[in-house]
DNA sequence: TGCGGGCCTGCAATGGATTTCATCACTCAC
DNA sequence: GTGAGTGATGAAATCCATTGCAGGCCCGCA
């Protein structure tokens, strides 16, 4: 920069403030220091600035990523996020710092946040340790947390209304006249687990009484999905539906019931949640509750942006839909 | 760090060695320091330390992410690939930014590197401006690609060698007896365009003549796979396999195929690209040519710190291998 | 002529760690 | 007893940009 600010014949704040778009800088003078800089192929060292301006325009985004060992697959709804969140950020001059592990997970001795790496988290989904959730929000208050709303978290959640959606979906399968309309999901996982809480209420709302037996909630995740709808065949309960705690999950289901010589979805109606693009790109296509993926990943950035500039800001509940994608799924 | 360097009676060189694990401090010393910083919360400051070093232990990733205003989807390839490279990265400390720009492109005024923000990138794809990657790749070498292997590239590629991989497929299907096999791919992409030669490579290695009407590359990506599936059909070809230029496409050509009541595989078999882990999970399940993710992210992780640290570092090449997944795909 | 402002610009302090070089206390060998 | 060698520590320079404050200049107005 001092180099700069001789060739421009100038001091060195001169060339700072003209290069950060100061207005405190003479027209003519920036212009001329920006055309030297460019010249010159100058660019400000990002490590100096964040040192000095303690804040770094990046933001950690902390999503459970394939693990390739254990052959463990991720939901393609994170890539849909990444690519919302990419964009978002994008748009307001951030960057995006990628991570597989939890800032409180043993072996990380220490956070992004308090290191200086990032200016706040993103993180996707509640997980399965609430507490140490809460423990570290608690500390560190630049934080947004994609999941279920539950009772009065004091971090700030975004996602969409689970009861709501479960429900919606569940109703959508009874009025299509099935009788017999099956859970599938792991209720480990919070989200999930108000989906179900849905699921219920709409028997219930509707004065039928909810058979345990037709919830299939062994905890598993996506990578098992469809070795759970193979064991759902093979248990022996009669179902004509099923809602499907996420697309994944759904369209395992589909290929299992098909490969098993079912007509989906004349035999089984099924019902999924999340909306994934790649949902449209092969089928048969759902019919599901949208999680307003780019509304969320665009609310969640708008949220963490205003509580970093100390603004108070408060959960944002996504209001549910049901969207049907393309032809060939349940109607 | 002065704090600590009080509360330790000792100066911050000190205690900065200490925290570092420098051989240079007492045994004892560092102890007590490393008590002492534990118990006062405290972290060395990454800016100042980047700054000093003049190194940031960070990687950017560029992958071309999901679109949501045009409904573009990206590929569950990347998705898993992003998981080897967190874990390659995160095992030799260091962190993952994120972007979806290539530094070249317009309205980007800098690049991480230039900028002190990433020792290194990782692209995935050498995408369709060949050019200015060679142009930015001779001024920052620092780069590793994830591509195809064209002629003399100076920067460093790692991928499968696509022309074998063509070959190895469509010669599975010629194996089993298919007489009219099609091409379903994009070759805008330089990885794709490989695999269509080797493709033909197949045919002419074969002694028959490479059928044109078989080969649909009209410009297209993962998006519109369906849509192109579709085409084929109406195209009144007809075609008794497929050799689809990844598993997206193959996992949409199926679906499109099925529900226009053909039987896969029995009217038409299929074999794919790149052994993505989701294809595991729902299906039917695929043969597919295998892009040894795993093994292609560390490679890619491990050349390029290499090349940091100066070294000389060449291109490498992975092997193909056909691989079936489960039981209902093409046999 | 003198004074209050407005507009630019420069000086110098600052942010927080790393690292070179010097120092100092000791031991050991001759 | 002296010099070389070793191990641990500290002082101070360095990395590079930002910013509060002070100052210079010009203008208008009294």
């Amino acid at each position: 920069m001092f180099e700069i600010a001789q060739l421009a014949g100038v001091s060195e704040s001169t060339v700072s403030r003209a290069l950060s778009g100061s207005p405190l800088v003479n027209e003519n003078t920036r212009n001329r220091i920006l055309k030297i800089a460019r010249s010159a192929n100058y660019t400000v060292n990002i490590n100096a600035r964040n040192l000095r301006q303690k804040r770094t325009r990046t933001i950690e985004v902390l999503i459970p990523l394939a693990e390739y060992g254990r052959q463990h697959m991720s939901d393609p709804f994170y890539l849909d996020m990444l690519g919302v969140l990419a964009d978002a950020l994008s748009e307001r001059h951030y960057d995006m710092l990628l991570t597989k592990r939890a800032p409180w997970a043993k072996g990380v001795e220490t956070n992004s946040i308090q290191c200086g790496r990032a200016d706040g988290i993103i993180i996707m989904g509640q997980g399965q340790d609430l507490e140490a959730l809460r423990n570290f929000t608690d500390l560190y208050p630049q934080v947004v947390v994609w999941g279920g709303h539950l009772r009065e978290d004091d971090y700030i959640v975004v996602g969409t209304d689970n009861v709501a959606g479960g429900k919606l979906a569940t109703e959508h399968l009874m009025k299509l006249g099935r009788k017999r309309i099956a859970f599938l999901g792991d209720p480990a996982e919070p989200e999930i687990a108000l989906r179900q809480q849905g699921y219920r209420k709409a028997f219930l709302d509707n004065g039928i009484a909810v058979d345990e037996s037709l919830i299939f909630s062994a905890p598993f995740d996506a990578r098992e999905a469809r070795a759970s709808a193979e064991k759902m065949l093979q248990s022996g309960v009669s179902f004509d539906a099923i809602f499907c705690a996420s697309d994944v999950i759904a369209m395992s289901a589909i290929t299992t019931l098909r490969n098993a010589g079912l007509d989906v979805p004349r035999d089984v109606a099924i019902v999924g949640y999340d909306d994934i693009l790649i949902a449209n790109s092969f089928g048969p296509s759902l019919t599901t509750v949208s999680q307003r993926i780019q509304e969320g990943g665009k609310t969640m950035v708008e949220l963490l942006l205003q509580r970093i500039e100390g603004k108070s800001v408060d959960t944002t509940l996504l209001p549910v839909e049901l969207v049907v994608r393309e032809s060939c799924g349940a109607p």
